[in-house]
DNA sequence: CATGAATGAGAGTTCATTCAT
DNA sequence: GATGAATGAACTCTCATTCAT
């Protein structure tokens, strides 16, 4: 018996291994970028080895896929610590911007990339990102609680609020800033930000 | 003479017929997924023919976006129409809308797909998007002379109006929506944006 | 019949063009850099053209062959004017360096170059060459007569003077005398031409 | 042990293989007609194999380039018994018509052929080169010492003698001795270097 | 368990050549 | 006579993946 934990404690540790390999690559240089053999030399490993612990590289990225969102849900833990609901709400939306851009490549497969098609909708994953959403939901509700957004319906505001602000972290994170002068774009996503956050505290 | 032009007109229409293949798949699959050779099989022609229309790869993916651009300045002309300048912006809105879900192949290369580095700056392209970028502008300028948006700076505003819409569009086309109900998700995109048009209608 | 001869003459003279824009890519690039489309380009046709006149490829490449020679040849016609034989082997020396680094690509062909198996060994090219080389071995034998290279045979000397030369043209085109420094590759080709001369003088 | 010693022995053979087709065909069709897959289907192999054991085209042209000049420094190896410079020189020269002859690929490849252009000239290959070269420098200052040579520079001569022997090697291997009768080539070869030696025993 | 060796498939691109017009 | 259009075959090189050891 305590061969076999031992063996699998230690298959899961390498697996661990390898997914930090592919965390670092994938968060320098992005998905299609990455090559099993980058992965391998990275362990020191040959690439033969990965495949004794994922079925593909596509397994990789759901395992990736994954980590993503547990990495986003641990980020949005300090929230916790903001009594107000509408600090909190706000917080949070400071915190979704950090997250992108200490985070772009995890971003993106979260909330831009084109999953691969035979992604498993009841995986663990996406409950992981319906947590995250009803987080938002719950908050908003709160607010209203609290006096903020009346007569708004709180799902409906919720989304556009997630809109709102994966518009602006995805327009900056693809690129399409370009029509502002470089050193102006965080400026601008800054003072978006903060009217953003006027408004809020209005309606 | 009828000689000549009917060659060119076959000149466009194969260039036209390469752009329309290449178009879906670059959408359905990613521009580092999509291979000369992918685009040529579609045509049922050989690789080395889309060499005879196309520099490159790269070239093909720029028309596209070109293409992409003025059908969505095209898109936009009825605007004019609308005297109201508020009311234009809600129109402007709207036709944001229909246009991404009428064309959300287009919508994905103007703002969404990863486009390839060594692109142009200066090309007629993206002055097409600045035009479309400073349409915007423009409008909400003309709104705060008719008495909107009181004290926001409407460049900033102008990026947040943006990015609201984007991060509708985008979610939706990308597939991120799937925490709603098959059926809700039209009815969510439509109640979210009512109450951006009515958010931005008291501030 | 005026037509049939204009014709003809047509025929030549386009032929005469594409040699001439050919031999000048070829010059400037060497065999293996030229493609039938260059050639095309360069003198303003479609590269179908050019298939008009030349079977393929390789037609036009012993064309060229036969050109170098020829172009050789007339190079040494200069020699006609020194009346000393033995000062006239020494100017065949002098003309023969200065045509290998005039025309490098020509003398690659001529002397260098591994000749596309399918040469027709007995086409006027060869004779050409042959002429050449029965001019080097009559202009040794009239040295003789003039008490020079007393005791040896005309025809190994011949061939011995020959493959100096040879040697050291050749060495010098394919890059091999990079074990001496940059600028003392022609010193060392023009002293090393003097030594033979004088060598020459004295046996 | 025997397994790592095993595997390494296997994984020279290989590359010896491959340098040995690759050698065969560079010479035959020269360097820019040899494309990976010839050699790759030569031996029977993937191309994919041959990036195995070479990174690229290029380091299979430097390996063979490095070969052929370590057989030649070998093959001079028995100078070294012949004690009276002068005979040596001459000794020198008859092994190296020998090499040419024996392995007349390798003497392409180290003289005649067109080497890629981004080689390394620090390279060890090259140094071998050097080594080759200085040896017959010094030879040729011996004999100075032992009264040949009078009033000659020794580089100089050094490339003369070399000239001419590469001359004489050249002019063979690369077919341009059709102008003598088949069975004549080879004397006159030998005749040629006769009438050399003995040129050089009088200056 | 780990891997060295091998490969099929495929990438973008170029070229000599053909043929209907 | 000239050509625009097309293509098959080739190029170098990379990658995910497999399998015997």
């Amino acid at each position: 018996m305590g061969v076999k934990e031992r063996k699998a404690r230690d298959r899961k540790e390498m697996r661990e291994t390898i997914l930090q390999s592919a965390h670092q690559l994938f968060v320098d240089k992005g998905f299609e970028d990455v090559s099993i053999r980058n992965i391998a030399e990275a362990i020191e490993y040959s690439p033969a080895t990965i495949y004794l612990y994922f079925k593909d590289k596509n397994e990789i990225f759901y395992a990736l896929h994954g980590e993503a969102f547990k990495k986003f849900n641990e980020f949005m833990a300090v929230l916790a610590e903001v009594k107000d609901p509408f600090k909190r709400l706000i917080k949070m939306g400071e915190r979704y911007m950090e997250f992108t851009f200490q985070f772009p490549k995890y971003y993106d497969i979260m909330f831009i990339m084109q999953a691969p098609m035979d992604c498993d909708v009841n995986s663990e994953d996406w409950k992981v990102g319906e947590i995250a959403h009803s987080q938002l939901e719950n908050l908003v509700k709160e607010c209203q609680q609290h006096g903020h957004f009346k007569s708004k319906e709180y799902k409906t505001l919720s989304f556009l609020i997630w809109s709102t602000m994966h518009g602006m972290c995805s327009l900056a994170l693809r690129d399409r800033m370009k029509i502002y002068e470089e050193e102006e774009r965080a400026k601008m996503l800054d003072k978006s930000f903060k009217m953003f956050k006027q408004i809020l505290s209005t309606i």
